[in-house]
DNA sequence: CGCCAAACTGACTTACTAGTAAGTTAACTG
DNA sequence: CAGTTAACTTACTAGTAAGTCAGTTTGGCG
């Protein structure tokens, strides 16, 4: 049966977007509770502390990429249009809300985290390069894609360069996240898109 | 003349450090003192505010790397050897202390900082790209480096990637920055340094 | 209707935050 | 030697942090 209330739903998606703006120590319960009109009590009723908030947020975000990549891990398909859809994924959501992906958000401020939320990190982690050295074995196996050197080492070139410059579009602007997405398709040897 | 004391120093290093490791706001001026055997209030002695100390702290980094890099902008040079001296130390810097670069440490805190900071940073970046597309620039010219596309889009691929890797490096371990260095020497026609 | 439990509120504690103000020490300076 | 100043300490404020707990509202159910 569904809850009776969607406040739960909206703490996370609140916290989502704080956590990913002003980083896991940069907001508070309070940012939280006040926008959405509860109390700070109301909060911690859901999420008894900001560990287990920030958890079960980057665990959404793993199982939300597990549900949309379980198809190509199972049976593979397009690859160029799995990296493209991560492509645009994630200049849509820096574009929205000048967001960083929570990889990002967790992993400047780690060594002050609480280590449930360095473990989700770790899965998160773990599943985005399994499924990007997938993309890329698939990629460079049917022709689309064309590099040299393990799979793997190109996989987590892609997602550390699109992390990071997600980051730095914070200083730079929207442009350097097309530059680098550019950049990662010519060097497969694909057409870069038009800016 | 030289100060009578060098704590000025030392809370500027210890400062460094804490936020490389734990984020701008995943420290506190108690952190910095009781380490140094002083006092909350000596640190406020020496940087007013915690805007103060951050902002000197990005900038003493821009002006590091202005020091090395200064000679290249100018008359040019070995763009192979820069790049990796870039490599060698952001991997030496990863490896002894597990920091992030500080353009890593307060992107993801961006929205939650002070002005002065966030401004700080931006100059930062600004000067990373304009050297490392410079020497892309030099290195593509005189045959060194292999790729199509813009230098400054190059550049930033390379900046960014080895930014991401320096902080995925916490989920996944040092490998992930040894094969995304690798990786970039690969896509620029060069061999890739033995694991 | 009355009961129960989920979903809160209000009021609180404890701990820590950045920052301040006034006083102290010790080295240099005229 | 007296005065000045840099470099602190001690003691504090006001605000905010996460987290707790006892009580209250609300909707569903027998």
């Amino acid at each position: 049966m569904p809850p009776r209330t969607d406040t739960r739903e909206r703490i996370l998606s609140t916290a989502d977007l704080l956590m990913r703006q002003k980083g896991f120590n940069g907001f508070s319960y309070q940012d939280i509770a006040k926008p959405l009109g509860i109390r700070n009590a109301a909060v911690h009723y859901h999420f008894p502390t900001k560990a287990d908030l920030a958890a079960e947020l980057v665990e959404n975000v793993r199982r939300m990429l597990h549900d949309r990549t379980d198809d190509f891990m199972a049976r593979g398909g397009d690859a160029r249009g799995q990296l493209e859809a991560f492509i645009a994924f994630t200049m849509n959501e820096c574009a929205c809300d000048h967001t960083v992906c929570p990889v990002g958000a967790i992993a400047a401020d780690f060594f002050s985290l609480p280590e449930p939320v360095q473990a989700a990190g770790k899965r998160l982690v773990d599943d985005l390069v399994a499924w990007m050295t997938r993309v890329c074995e698939v990629g460079r196996e049917q022709g689309q894609f064309r590099f040299d050197g393990p799979a793997v080492a190109k996989a987590e070139e892609i997602l550390t360069a699109l992390q990071g410059a997600r980051q730095m579009t914070r200083f730079r602007g929207p442009a350097m996240l097309r530059n680098v997405a550019n950049q990662i398709r010519r060097d497969l040897g694909l057409p870069a898109a038009r800016d």
